[in-house]
DNA sequence: GTGAAAGCGCTAACAT
DNA sequence: ATGTTAGCGCTTTCAC
């Protein structure tokens, strides 16, 4: 075991030859075919790496992205912190996971961060937008991918989808299946995908002409299963047992669909004959649970590859125009929705 | 928008003191209080923020820890990485995440490329282990902890838990419920737990005195759910309807533990009546499953907790002896074996 | 094709 | 308490 690791100065004296020439001849740019041999020679005797660091520096270049979202333990960020190490990776680059606090203040001092150098580019997704972040993210010393809000009007690269259509979708399937009585469970309001989903929800149940007296929400301190339980307890509660029974709950994303089908549960209610539920996202746990989970797929792998793509491009060329992506939503029913006519 | 970030050498010259003082300023080591008022002015002004890079070249520290597994997206990794994260962000490092590939060599590979010194240090859970691997963490350039097999004999640091134990633990809680007649549903015998938890079944149903001929063991070409259904089906095919009919399954893990239920409820078997079925690793999905999953919990986050404190005594002083750490499991019961007495 | 030298941004001796 | 200087490891002009 070599006790400290060898540098180019050191393989350069070994193999007899310049700094510079060692330089190319590992790089092999314009060495000659002896050269090259002497000098990988050496190397190998050496056991020599190249310093990450010190080429950084001189290159500019850290070969690393930064990924930021509110919880890295979130399955939908899982999936796309996968997707986009998965396309980085084969590239050389390396992904730093960081994570932006729950605030958008939090939030802009990380984008802020990046004055720092440590990484190349940055793909978040925040949960809340602010014009702060915006600043920030605009002003950032190194590109920025957004996922979530469409925010190309303010020059930013983002990766989108259309969560209200995909809302919509889930209401017009309910509907279509005969249900009459809708609740809809939310998240925070003042979140990006709170507040779309509930444009999403308020315009479909009005297309769809669903009553108004038939229609109740509730809105979950997050997008977690056990504030989806809690919440959903008080929405089954608004609508007492009998006729006024709702018959169908649209969740806004799968946690908290979970957490309403556990909530059916405890009253004895079955999904879906009793009531009907849907979420969002389509994460993996929704296929194998039972009953597996009819959701509305936003793409999360697909998202995350195109953010990392896009991320790509705008390192190689940083002036780059922002780039702009939308991924739209896809409904997959499964069965917790799929009990027939009633 | 400044175009271009400002260095510490422009910072000096705009407070008009010397590029020494100016570090020290700003660090708040042995400098006048006028001085640093003049320095935090100068780089206020010119939105100084200090360059990574640089720093990490002249101080020999990246302030990053790798995290490195074969597959990011499973939730025990999952679990370890939030924890790592948690533990390490508050001290100013930055976790990176890496794959080690399915290999042994490409994770033997993976540990080489820490000789390239972009992080400090690397917490990583190989699925199997080798001469080879071994050798290279021994010779690894910064420390590493494993989280997974004791290494202690070797000099290695590691996070270990005892999941031969755990399966015990399982076995015995379905002998007490009157489970006669049991299968196991085991992931790839070449992998670290595969192996393990093999031993500790072997060993437990010998020890709880189930007939031999009441006892089915199968493997699943990994550990996840698909994995876990398509084995489960050839599991089940093996101890017929009727009197032969397995009373209970104990799976590898949480993930396999799902399949087995599905494949449970293909053929009309009921949990736990019918078949009381086990799990490991207490993965969040497990608690809102249905049935909620009985599972053996090997404390993912308590063990990602320990590497990270480890290393970060490591880091601090890489001179160490390597450290043991030992996570005891821990049966949770709950409605997927919770059927009274048959 | 090869070598000499500069310099990326920073910190830590060392000298004053 | 402050300034001067060296140098971390690397790539890339610029001469030859």
């Amino acid at each position: 075991m070599t006790s400290t690791r060898a540098t180019l100065q050191q393989v350069a004296e070994r193999a007899g030859v310049s700094l510079a020439s060692t330089s190319r001849a590992l790089h092999g740019t314009g060495a000659s075919k002896a050269m090259v041999e002497r000098v990988r020679a050496a190397a190998a005797e050496l056991g020599y790496s190249p310093d990450a660091v010190g080429r950084s520096l001189r290159m500019k270049k850290t070969f690393q992205i930064a990924f930021a979202v509110a919880d890295i333990g979130n399955p939908v960020y899982v999936e796309m912190m996968r997707a986009i190490h998965g396309v980085l990776a084969p590239h050389g680059y390396r992904v730093v996971v960081m994570t932006t606090g729950d605030t958008t203040g939090s939030t802009a001092d990380l984008v802020r961060s990046l004055n720092s150098g440590f990484v190349d580019g940055m793909v978040i997704s925040p949960l809340r937008t602010d014009d702060r972040l915006i600043q920030e993210i605009q002003q950032a010393a190194v590109p920025v991918v957004v996922i979530g809000r469409a925010l190309g009007d303010h020059g930013i690269s983002s990766v989108s989808t259309d969560s209200a259509g995909g809302i919509g979708a889930a209401v017009r399937h309910l509907h279509a299946i005969g249900r009459r009585r809708v609740g809809f469970l939310n998240g925070p309001l003042d979140t990006t995908p709170g507040e779309a989903r509930q444009r999403g929800f308020d315009a479909a149940v009005r297309a769809e002409g669903f009553a108004a007296e038939r229609i109740e929400v509730e809105i979950a301190g997050d997008f977690t299963v056990a504030a989806g339980l809690e919440a959903a307890r008080r929405l089954f509660a608004r609508a007492p047992d009998g006729a006024g029974q709702l018959d169908a709950v649209v969740a806004a994303n799968d946690l908290l669909a979970i957490g309403v089908i556990h909530a059916a549960r405890e009253l004895g209610l079955s999904v879906p004959q009793d009531v009907a539920v849907t979420g969002m996202d389509d994460i993996e746990i929704g296929r194998v649970f039972h009953p597996s989970l009819t959701s509305v797929s936003l793409g999360s792998t697909e998202r995350g590859r195109a953010a990392a793509q896009l991320m790509l491009r705008l390192t190689e060329d940083p002036g780059q125009q922002a780039q702009q992506v939308a991924v739209g939503p896809a409904l997959i029913v499964r069965k917790s929705t799929d009990g027939g006519a009633r």
